[in-house]
DNA sequence: TGAGTTATGTATCTTTTGATACAATCAATT
DNA sequence: AATTGATTGTATCAAAAGATACATAACTCA
């Protein structure tokens, strides 16, 4: 797939018709495959990934356990890149894509630059800068305040929210690994909740009741 | 004390000339004393405080327990209010002053204004996100991964790092509010420390031996 | 000085979480 | 059908953290 005027149907931040020639003139298409990763702890990034569909997990790893901090949906971008369009930084988390994802990749010094150009731009870093800020303190307080069982439930009720369903297919030790713990520990209060009707367990998925 | 050009020996940060004069015209300058709250969970922030000497403590507060964010401390600012500038938004977190304080007070609707205008604003507020998440994102790997024990220890590194003394003038109770955790913990792990020859504990201070 | 306040020490008990081990079940594939 | 791997259920044990209660020590200031 090329990159065409099309694009700015689904990106409709950019609202500059010379952004959008800006764009169209120094960015690249990319596609990745469900599982394929794009970044990784430690690593330099001078380019600025923009998801034009799919989607992108980010989380944090730590020998054998991992916590996830954010997702990159579309028209979403990742902190991680924008960093280092200003300065020498290495990413911290690690990002994978959980579909097919179709990405619009910038060079990094091109964040700067448009900036100073054009206010949409400029109103699309700091909004992902604050959205991304917003995700990762509300993440830091459920952490530090509130015991795992309340995080599942909370999961389950954004999962909800965002999907409108009831029906969550996750494993027990992709739970696990989204809320930063153990699968035993998830199955345990899993069981719990289901002796309490509040869900029913099966195989890959997880029904919720009432 | 009246607000000068003698501001920008302090504040580095902002050499164009022109906004220099900007922010003369705009400023509004502001002394807090040790123990002022500035900023209160669930507050509308329409202006833009910049430290110019002194500390702010920013943190979150749930129920009798709390929780640091990060300080703020000479040429640096607040995220949550330079959030406000761009959306509806109420803070998450407090600030407090910890020691006189004096702050450069901005109306926030000039934040985007000038983030087209000036080159080194735009690099003060994108720096400012920057080095917030990094150290949210920082405290959040600890709280999610390390024991209390672990993130006592490395409080003390990055105290001796910063004031480059052995000796921590800290109650058990203000530090137990740094961790997020309560007093009787960190009394209990502070007395294992003791044993363990790694601290002297006295009231109202701790000295680090070697 | 002595009354009140703040800081510290510590014991006991409970809850939460984590670590390990193993069995049972389901699904996919050869 | 048999093998393999992923998923789920559970039991046991240990460690970490939190809650509560109470005693003591140190400071402060009227």
């Amino acid at each position: 797939m090329e990159i065409s005027v099309d694009l700015f149907k689904k990106l409709k931040s950019f609202s500059e018709p010379e952004l959008q020639k800006e764009i169209l003139k120094h960015g690249k298409f990319l596609k990745a495959s469900k599982g394929d990763i794009l970044i990784k702890e430690g690593q330099y990034l001078d380019f600025l990934p923009i998801v034009i569909k799919g989607l992108l997990r980010v989380y944090q790893q730590k020998e054998d356990r991992e916590i996830l901090l954010y997702y990159v949906g579309p028209e979403q971008t990742c902190m991680m890149s924008l960093s280092s369009a200003y300065f020498d930084y290495n990413s911290t988390a690690n990002g994978i894509a959980m579909e097919p994802t179709e990405i619009l990749v910038l060079p990094a010094h091109l964040i700067a630059e448009w900036q100073l150009k054009y206010p949409s731009w400029s109103k699309f870093i700091i909004k992902t800068f604050k959205s991304r800020y917003d995700e990762l303190l509300n993440a830091f307080g459920s952490v530090a305040f509130k015991p795992i069982h309340v995080r599942v439930t909370e999961y389950f009720t954004e999962y909800v929210k965002n999907e409108n369903s009831n029906k969550i297919p996750i494993s027990h030790q992709t739970l696990a690994n989204e809320l930063g713990t153990t699968r035993v520990v998830i199955s345990r209060i899993l069981k719990q909740f289901e002796k309490e009707k509040k869900v029913k367990l099966y195989r890959g998925y997880i029904q919720l009741k009432a």
